[in-house]
RNA sequence: GGGCGUUUAGCUCAGCUGGUUUAGAGCAUCUGCCCUACAAGCAGAGGGUCCGCGGUUCGAAUCCGUGAACGCCCACCA
């Protein structure tokens, strides 16, 4: 065996003896199913370290419980990120020299699915590289047969209960996609902008004006009334007048609303109704009309203004609607119109997907009401039926639930499903879509025009509505059509496998996507998605700062998982992960798996390198390796309880680091060196036997978290078949938690602790570990000391008695010492021991305040005041024995 | 403007309902070791006014109040 773990072939070789042997597959069957849903990654996505840190806790919590004997299912698929794969497919289009708007739908979406089929799933072959134990078998895709079916079968579900809508809205629109998003979907930043006075002539008497201060004077085309607050003294002398528009002409009311706040601004609002969702508001409440200004990709339209006030503002058609504001400030400049422009910061929505600002646009589109599924959505997640880790995000879902809104469900994009809503041709030719009547829509499953509908054909032409739906009106559905538990209900899989156990995903999507998935989950199979949450942090480098392509500071996977191993990586990322705590990533991280690895390694290699001696002496007539193993047994019934412990509670990096000190410490650093067997002479079989059963143990309870180092190692342990068909520690259970036994676990600390101070002593004298020493000792003493101290145990019953130089320490209250005149150097050897009973002496101080504190003995419980008790005794035998020693040094 | 969270060693974090030998871990640092499992290692060491202030208590890193710094979420003040 080489000394370094090289992990390149083994890893290839045990995920491709996984898939071979189906080990990641799962059928229903009589076992307790564990079932996990890959939050799908975006189809045309590549790897990146979010990716890493979320799937390896998944394919840790599912190995986790195949070892504890559970049918573990983890599903995995794609998303179509409907608005960013089509905005990728438009990229490359043009690359090629084409315009979507040259194509027809057919066209495009040949092109889009084209481009799926050929980068698409790249990230999946990519998780296996990670080592991710998905049920390749299952992998599905949110536009393939199945989840249509089901989106379009809850779409129309949805309508027919009433829970679906079509409106003319104000929507956030993205103008660079064209498209309406949902209020999810804008993201907004602060900004410093400026606040434009400008001044509006009273039409009644021009020589006065009113003064309006706004932050987009690019939208006064669109200004319909100036609106004021009935209470504001002030502003009272424009009740009942008109003012005009300044640059446009355009005569407009002065209206009253208490909704315009006294006291900001000049107190007189500019209202626009059709670009501005509180204007909207007003313009509604006083029937105001609207103008609707922009062109869906935001250049200005001035075909919509009065024909009398066009030639007014006929230069601005066409433009951008930042350059208009610019055009605009100078043009009123000009004419003395603006009164001043001060520095203003406020937040402006930017679409998430295209980062370009956000324009409120009315326009007509398909909604859910959201109330009821608020309703039935907020009561499990409060009172924890679904757990959430950790638990401070109840608060940001029940914030969001209390103060929902409808959710805009269509897109004005093509990559998507579609939404199966009909019109009657010749109606939609009279009416036009905004007036089209919404009892004369037809939701349905089908194609009205070739197959019947309702249980009836449908007579006449039926045009389809043009917008697709929202991805995330298919991934709300996931946990369940997965399982195909919307067309085919109460199927086989969907009762076994839902409600699915553990949901791993981002804080960032809480709303998007976990909130939805609880409100389908009940809406449509009765049950919650999932039992527990585990929300992860936000990858990021050892700065702080987010990772990002244009950073540079966000490693590729695969590159360091050539570098560092999977296993390695795995740890990297896992170790400073705690749920919900945002992770400052290091490549320091990963060598620190990679070292880990090759401990694991030589730990195993040590083991396989011992000749086994059947006629050697048997373990009964081994004093020590009885000890060693009975205190390992301890040792590692206690961390076993311990990571069951620390899974439960979803605290996953704690427990690796748990693992981590086993095998480190423990294991190889205590056990392996008592064990040990002296140079070139072999081990009994008793000790190797039991020690190939401690390294299993080690093995199974590492496994989920390094799944080929552990595979490759149990097989070189030759362990028996155990009935199995496929040997894999995949297959193996986790050893039952046992009893501890403290007793051994509190006698080799106090070992551990006299060989310390040994050492201790050897440091401070650079004595080599080589030379054997004396260690006197008042009481008998473990012959493992001898072993691990390499020293002579001399045990001088009463009292420590010593005369000469020797180095003193003391371990609980007993004295040791190691009579090494040669080397001894007195006054260090004092400053030594005097810093020690100054502290001795502090520490009784404290203890002795507490004891003399009469309200101390008769409040506290009698079980702290013994303790105390106790710690005064063991202060005042250490400060004895110090004393002593000094007084033997010194004389 | 509301709400939530964080602040403990150089770094990343544990420390649950107050008392567990005057605060723990990993990493990093320093010192000494290539001793035939492992230098990707071993042995040892140093390092903290538990953010500030006030309070409750016999006793506070832990509970309460207050202030500060940082972070996140939500909100229609133009």
């Amino acid at each position: 065996m080489d000394s370094k773990y090289n992990p390149k072939d083994i890893e290839a070789h045990w995920y491709q003896y996984w898939l071979d042997n189906k080990l990641f597959h799962s059928e229903p069957d009589c076992r307790e199913p564990f079932t996990i849903v890959i939050p799908p990654p975006n189809v045309t996505g590549v790897l990146h370290m979010g990716h890493v840190l979320n799937e390896t806790i998944q394919d840790i919590l599912v190995r986790r419980a195949r070892l504890e004997g559970k049918n573990a299912c983890w599903v995995p698929g794609t998303d179509h990120a409907s608005i960013a794969t089509e905005a990728k497919v438009i990229k490359r289009l043009k690359e090629q020299g084409i315009n979507k708007s040259d194509l027809t739908r057919e066209q495009f979406l040949k092109h889009a699915w084209d481009w799926t089929d050929e980068h698409g799933g790249i990230i999946l072959k990519q998780l296996r590289k990670l080592g991710c134990s998905c049920d390749w078998d299952r992998t599905a895709f949110t536009m393939d047969e199945t989840r249509s079916k089901a989106v379009i079968k809850v779409f129309c579900d949805l309508y027919r209960k009433g829970l679906i809508y079509r409106g003319l809205r104000m929507v956030n629109w993205d103008p660079e996609r064209q498209t309406a998003l949902s209020d999810e979907e804008v993201i907004y930043h602060d900004e410093h902008n400026k606040f434009y006075y400008l001044r509006y002539r009273v039409a009644e008497d021009p020589t006065k004006y009113a003064v309006v201060a706004t932050t987009r004077p690019e939208t006064i085309f669109g200004d319909i009334a100036v609106c004021i607050n009935p209470k504001e003294e002030k502003n009272q002398w424009l009740k009942g007048k008109h003012v005009i528009v300044p640059g446009v002409g355009r005569v407009i009311p002065i209206i009253e609303d208490r909704y315009v706040e006294i006291g900001f601004g000049t107190g007189c609002l500019k209202v626009t109704p059709a670009h501005d969702v509180n204007d909207y508001m007003l313009g509604q409440k006083y029937k105001l009309k609207t103008i609707d200004i922009f062109t869906p990709d935001a250049h200005l339209n001035m075909d919509t203004i009065e024909p009398e006030l066009q030639p007014n503002v006929r230069k601005y058609h066409g433009m951008d609607r930042f350059d208009c504001r610019k055009a605009i400030v100078e043009d009123l400049k000009a004419l003395d119109l603006v009164e001043k422009i001060e520095d203003y910061d406020n937040k402006v929505g930017y679409s998430e997907r295209t980062n370009v600002p956000i324009e409120p646009r009315l326009s007509l589109q398909w909604f859910v009401k959201m109330q009821h599924f608020a309703d039935i959505a907020l009561p499990p997640v409060m009172n924890d039926d679904i757990v959430f880790y950790p638990a401070k995000y109840k608060n940001t879902y029940r914030n969001w639930l209390e103060n929902i809104k409808d959710w805009c469900i269509s897109r004005q994009l093509w990559w998507g499903h579609r939404i199966p809503a009909w019109y009657d041709a010749e109606l939609l030719a009279q009416t036009g879509l905004e007036n089209y009547p919404d009892d004369k829509i037809l939701v349905c499953e089908g194609d009205p025009n070739t197959q019947m509908v309702n249980g009836k054909c449908q007579n006449g032409k039926w045009i389809q509505d043009e917008g697709a739906l929202d991805t995330w009106f298919s991934s709300w559905l996931w946990p369940i059509s997965l399982f195909n538990g919307i067309d085919d209900p109460g199927n086989k899989e969907i009762n076994y496998y839902y409600p699915t156990s553990d949901l791993v995903t981002g804080p960032d999507i809480i709303f998007f996507w976990v909130a939805r998935m609880i409100m389908a989950g009940y809406e449509y199979v009765g049950k919650m998605p999932f039992k527990h949450v585990y929300f992860t942090g936000i990858v990021r480098d050892k700065l702080g700062r987010k990772m990002s392509k244009s950073l540079g500071n966000s490693p590729d996977p695969l590159d360091l998982i050539e570098r560092y191993g999977a296993d390695g990586v795995r740890m990297g990322i896992l170790l400073s992960a705690p749920a919900g705590n945002d992770i400052l990533y290091d490549d320091a991280l990963c060598e620190q798996g990679r070292n880990f690895c090759n401990k694991i390694w030589n730990c195993f290699r040590l083991i396989k390198s011992w000749e086994v001696a059947d006629n050697a002496p048997s373990l009964e007539e081994r004093a020590g390796e009885r000890f060693a193993i009975k205190w390992f047994e301890a040792k590692l019934a206690q961390s076993e309880a311990e990571i069951a412990d620390l899974f439960s509670k979803y605290r996953l990096s704690e427990a690796l680091m748990e693992i981590y000190k086993l095998y480190c410490d423990e294991f190889s650093g205590w056990y392996l060196e008592m064990i040990k067997p002296a140079y070139q002479q072999p081990i009994d079989r008793g000790t190797y036997e039991a020690t190939l059963a401690f390294f299993d143990r080690l093995l199974r309870l590492l496994h989920p978290f390094m799944p080929f180092i552990t595979e490759e190692l149990w097989h070189g342990l030759e362990p028996s078949k155990q009935g199995c068909a496929v040997r894999s520690i995949m297959n193996a259970t986790l050893a039952p938690i046992g009893n501890v036994d403290t007793a051994i676990l509190a006698e080799v600390e106090d070992l551990k602790a006299i060989i310390a101070g040994v050492r201790n002593a050897r440091a401070a004298k650079n004595i080599p570990p080589k030379e054997r020493l004396t260690l006197i000792s008042p009481v008998a003493l473990n012959p493992l000391v001898e072993k691990l101290a390499n020293v002579e145990i001399k045990v001088t019953g009463d009292g420590l008695q010593v005369t000469g130089n020797c180095s003193k320490f003391i371990v609980g209250t007993t004295e040791f010492a190691i009579p090494m005149d040669a080397f001894i150097n007195v006054e260090e050897e004092l400053k030594k021991l005097e810093a020690d009973l100054q502290h001795q002496q502090g520490f009784l101080r404290g203890v002795m305040a507490k004891l003399s504190n009469e309200r101390f003995v008769q409040n506290a419980k009698p079980e702290i005041v013994a303790l105390e008790q106790k710690k005064r005794s063991d202060a005042e035998a250490r400060i004895a024995a110090l004393e002593e020693a000094i007084r033997a040094l010194k004389g």
